[in-house]
RNA sequence: GCCGUCUUAGCUCAGUGGUAGAGCACUCGCUUCACACGCGAUAGGUCACAAGUUCAAAUCUUGUAGACGGCACCA
């Protein structure tokens, strides 16, 4: 069979994904095996205003690995897609298609209108991301895809809101929340970011004491909110202003008489030692106020600009026109100390960066601590979850938990879950499942909904069992998804009711650090609420790709790279396999070589594959060729021996989450053992018998050796594509299917009905008792040989066509070894003969070189030879083995080591010595024959 | 301010109490009938710095410097 000289992603691409897809591959139960154990993955639902960036495609890989291993090895295997509704960036995208379009705000189109065409926004633009997860040959399970606002995920929001209600753990109250001015909403603790500004200004505002003449000097960043004070503190022990509590301030620019109040708070070193105390305005001066009973006045609107009760000079005015203003205002009455350049860090809206207002505002809370308790506990009795890498995550999570605070759930938002509860005209509050229930409750008085809707968070902190179908009720029955795959028969699938209870807990979550707390730590402790289970075994905190200049890809720095865009240019499989060489949890600059050189490996694998097909008349996949080895050749012994540890070294790496680990044997079993050693090794034998012929005569047919040697490649081949397949499915599927042989009979035993298909055979497990240390060491030999050999030839200048004779002198083992091995040699060593003897018998003018174990090797060279070079190379050896001489020598004559150390290793390095010292004698000997 | 991570070959990164590794780049040589996205052969590192523990430290401890991240505070 003839195929392609280079392999073209975009061909493999193309089609296996549709078939794998229709065929039902993805699901669960695809597995026949009744007693099959699950293995399940959820994935972190992307928002559906997103589109793939190189994170995602970092974890999908990670999840794809693991979910096409697990189902390889014959689990049954669940990895489900979905979406999140992503509260803020779609509302925000809708109001800006509102403005660009029609020139309308929200208001204008009212409620119902706006969510309808979010709704509508979300089916045109939604799926993006999940179109592209199909490109990345991601095996979701789509029949299970699920979105945070899908009927079933939206009743089982408002179940948990409601149970937690009636217990008392979700209550609405007066707090100082973050309110970003420009989203007109509410933000939780975790959704504000930090910014440092180097212009900040510190103004210090001299306050007139009422009574007598002096005044008291208070400092700000914020001059605006003065208007909204109710005092000025000071510590209670402050020498200095001891006379002036229980005075009153008349607060400039307004009509107001504010008292001097003491308070432990204030800390008298800091600044002048005199506070201004906002209620309305601040976390610390709102605890300030309630201790001191002041009023909280509240001077600012939702959009960031001043209300009535700043005065009516400031009334409508933006706030940092106002800051601007109240600052000249002092000035003109002379009551303007100082201003002060001062390096501050404001907080800010995550997602649009505006400065957030901390505002006294009536918020939904829920109250953490018991729940932290619970996620405290799981830790620190079972070890859950476990954090793959351990460090630092599991003490960055416990430490957090320890100090949390009560979550602000409400959101000033349309596009979302409204929060269910409702009030009558006198301010009572239902919360119920629906608005007839409420009504019930309010024994059927008229009520109005909440406006808000709640935090996305909230809804995705249920992802790890509503997508399960939990939706609160006691008899959790649902209708069946409506499947849109369409080649499989609908009798096939399990009732999904059972899968809550099938497939929770997960196995293993994947997700960046960024969202620990936002997310992570929130499923834990809402699944262990609700359902009363771990959510998830363990997590994997994935790095950060970064971009080429080593800083977080971002729009504004203009150093994403697009995934898409790398998959076009490199192929999906290439830039899968290198996502997978990071190593877990590592950040990684972005760098295009890396993927060239995966880009390379594909095509080194399609090359390796294309070799074994053109040479693979009369042969066929045959696994009962691999056994029995005991009459196999050196080379094949050997490879068998590579590829049984490999596979027992690449499961056990990725049991261990060792992606990287695993890419790395994969890429050098295929690439210098099969490639460069195996396939070089046994080449005369496949192609002997097939074209080009020797002398243009083709031979009546293969021979029963070839085809036996022919089988032995395509098998061997074949169980290495299997192992790269997690990885790597595309090209590996298209390659597995063109291997002659491949049947059903092939596919693992829980996937007996289904088509051929790379992706249902069994991963090879590996076996221990196929690996040949005796094989692996005599090889070693045989490499050793070959490569000194390579090395005169290289550093003698041979012309590479020039052939060569070689001696060796070794003892009887060694050279029963080279013996049976000698046509390989040649070969590899571009040599007509080889001499094999107890002692050398050549020429002056050879070049010679020791091997490993002892034996002597000396390349004859008439009129070839450089005298000077070959002393320098062999000086140069002599230098080499010198310098580990002395170090050996050094830790044997350390009385110490040799008492302390293990025997072992002091046996081991005496060992080494002595080899050296024979190998640098030798060596010498040939270096001063030489004269 | 507190906590944490990182610092290894020119570049990007693995590794780890007991002989320093890879890919790319560099140098030299190859159209050897799978592959130039290739083949062969070299060269290149006192593993940031300092002290300590140990027979033995790049690896463990502490400190220093630089880079980065998280949290808190910010009148």
């Amino acid at each position: 069979m003839e195929i392609a000289k280079a392999f073209d992603p975009k061909e493999a691409e193309k089609s296996h994904y549709q078939r794998w897809e229709t065929s039902g591959f993805f699901m669960p139960e695809i597995n026949e095996d009744p007693n099959a154990v699950k293995y399940s993955i959820v994935i972190p639902p992307p928002n559906v205003t997103g589109s793939l960036h190189m994170g995602h495609a970092l974890q999908h890989t990670i999840m794809d690995v693991l979910t096409r291993w697990k189902r390889m090895q014959g689990y049954r295997t669940l990895w489900l897609p979905g979406t999140d509704h992503a509260g803020i960036s779609v509302q925000r995208k809708v109001v800006e298609q509102l403005k660009k379009d029609e020139h309308k705000k929200p208001t204008d189109i009212g409620r119902d209108e706006f969510v309808r065409r979010a709704w509508t926004w979300k089916e045109q633009y939604g799926n993006t991301i999940t179109e592209q997860m199909r490109r990345e040959g991601a095996s979701v399970d789509w029949s299970r895809h699920r979105f945070t606002m899908d009927d079933d995920l939206s009743k089982a929001v408002r179940s948990v809101f409601v149970t937690l209600f009636d217990q008392g753990w979700i209550y609405k109250g007066l707090r100082i929340v973050n309110w970003c001015p420009k989203d007109k909403t509410v933000l939780s603790d975790l959704e504000v970011k930090e910014e440092t500004k180097k212009d900040g200004k510190l103004t210090y505002l001299k306050y007139p004491v009422v009574g007598t003449d002096r005044t008291i000097t208070v400092a700000t960043t914020r001059p605006e909110t003065m208007l909204g004070d109710t005092a000025v503190a000071v510590n209670p022990r402050d020498e200095r202003y001891k006379d002036m509590v229980g005075k009153a301030i008349a607060l400039p620019l307004t009509d107001r008489e504010i008292p001097i109040i003491a308070d432990e708070y204030v800390d008298a070193e800091f600044g002048t030692g005199a506070v201004k105390i906002t209620p309305a305005h601040d976390p610390n001066d709102y605890q300030v106020g309630l201790r001191h009973d002041l009023p909280q006045l509240l001077i600012m609107n939702d959009d960031g600009t001043m209300n009535a009760a700043a005065g009516t000079e400031f009334d409508g005015l933006d706030r940092f026109k106002a800051r601007e203003k109240v600052v000249e205002m002092f000035e003109e009455l002379g009551l303007l100390e100082r201003v002060e350049d001062y390096e501050i860090t404001l907080p800010v809206c995550e997602r649009c960066k505006t400065v957030v207002e901390p505002i006294l505002s009536d918020q939904w809370f829920v109250k953490m601590d018991e729940m932290r308790d619970m996620a405290l506990d799981l830790m620190r009795t079972e070890g859950v979850p476990h954090f793959s890498p351990q460090v630092p995550h599991e003490k960055v999570y416990t430490a957090w938990l320890e100090n949390l605070k009560d979550w602000t759930i409400s959101r000033q938002l349309w596009w979302g879950h409204q929060i269910p509860a409702w009030y009558d005209d006198e301010g009572n509050t239902y919360v119920a499942m629906t608005a007839e229930e409420a009504k019930e409750k309010a024994g059927g008085r008229e009520l109005t909904q909440d406006q808000d809707v709640l935090d996305t968070w909230f809804s995705s902190g249920l992802w790890a069992f509503s997508t399960f179908g939990w939706t609160g009720e006691v008899d959790g029955k649902k209708p069946e998804k409506e499947l849109t795959a369409n080649s499989y028969q609908l009798s096939a699938i399990s009732d999904r009711r059972t899968d809550l209870e099938t497939f929770l807990p997960t196995d293993v979550l994947v997700t960046g650090r960024d969202i620990i707390f936002l997310w992570v730590s929130r499923m834990i402790m809402l699944t262990k609420k609700f359902v009363d289970k771990k959510a998830f075994e363990d997590v994997i905190v994935t790095g950060t790709v970064l971009g080429k200049d080593g800083k977080p890809m971002s729009k504004s720095r203009n150093n994403g790279v697009d995934p898409i865009e790398m998959f076009d240019k490199f192929g999906v499989d290439a830039t899968r396999i290198y996502l997978a060489s990071i190593a877990t949890g590592a950040d990684i600059k972005w760098n295009d070589l890396l993927i060239e050189t995966y880009r390379n490996f594909a095509n080194k694998i399609w090359n390796a594959t294309r070799f074994c097909l053109m040479n693979s008349d009369g042969a066929k996949v045959d696994h009962s060729s691999l056994v029995g080895h005991d009459t196999f050749s050196l080379p094949d012994k050997w490879i068998i021996s590579r590829l049984n540890r490999t596979a027992i070294d690449v499961n056990k790496a990725l049991a261990k989450y060792e992606f990287h680990t695993a890419v790395s044997l994969l890429y050098h079993f295929f690439w210098d053992d099969f490639c460069d050693w195996y396939i070089e090794l046994v080449k005369d034998e496949i192609t002997s018998g097939s074209p080009p012929y020797e002398g243009g005569v083709a031979p009546a047919s293969a021979d029963g050796v070839v085809l036996l040697a022919r089988t032995r490649i395509l098998t061997i081949l074949e169980i290495a594509l299997r192992m790269l397949h997690p990885f790597m499915p595309y090209l590996t599927e298209e390659l597995w299917l063109k291997l002659p042989g491949i049947s059903k009979e092939m596919l693992a035993a829980a996937y007996k009905s289904a088509e051929p298909t790379i992706m249902l055979t069994a991963f090879p497990p590996g076996d221990a008792s196929a690996i040949d240390e005796t094989a692996d060491a005599e090889m070693q030999l045989v490499i050793d040989t070959i490569k000194r050999v390579r090395n005169i030839r290289s550093e003698m200048n041979i012309k590479p066509s020039d052939r060569l004779a070689i001696h060796v002198a070794g003892n009887a083992e060694t050279l029963a070894i080279l013996s049976a091995n000698e046509a390989q040699i040649k070969k590899l060593a571009r040599a007509d003969t080889i001499v094999l003897g107890e002692t050398l018998d050549v020429p002056k003018a050879s070049a010679k070189a020791v091997l490993t174990g002892g034996a002597e090797i000396a390349v004859p060279l008439e009129g070839l030879i450089d005298f000077d070079k070959e002393r320098e190379r062999l000086a140069g050896q002599i230098a080499k083995l010198d310098v580990e001489l002395q170090r050996i020598d050094g830790q044997l004559s350390n009385a110490n080591f040799v008492e302390r150390a293990p025997e072992e290793k002091v046996k081991e390095l005496r060992e080494r010595k002595e080899q050296i010292e024979r190998q640098i004698q030798t060596l010498t000997q040939n270096l001063e024959a030489l004269g």
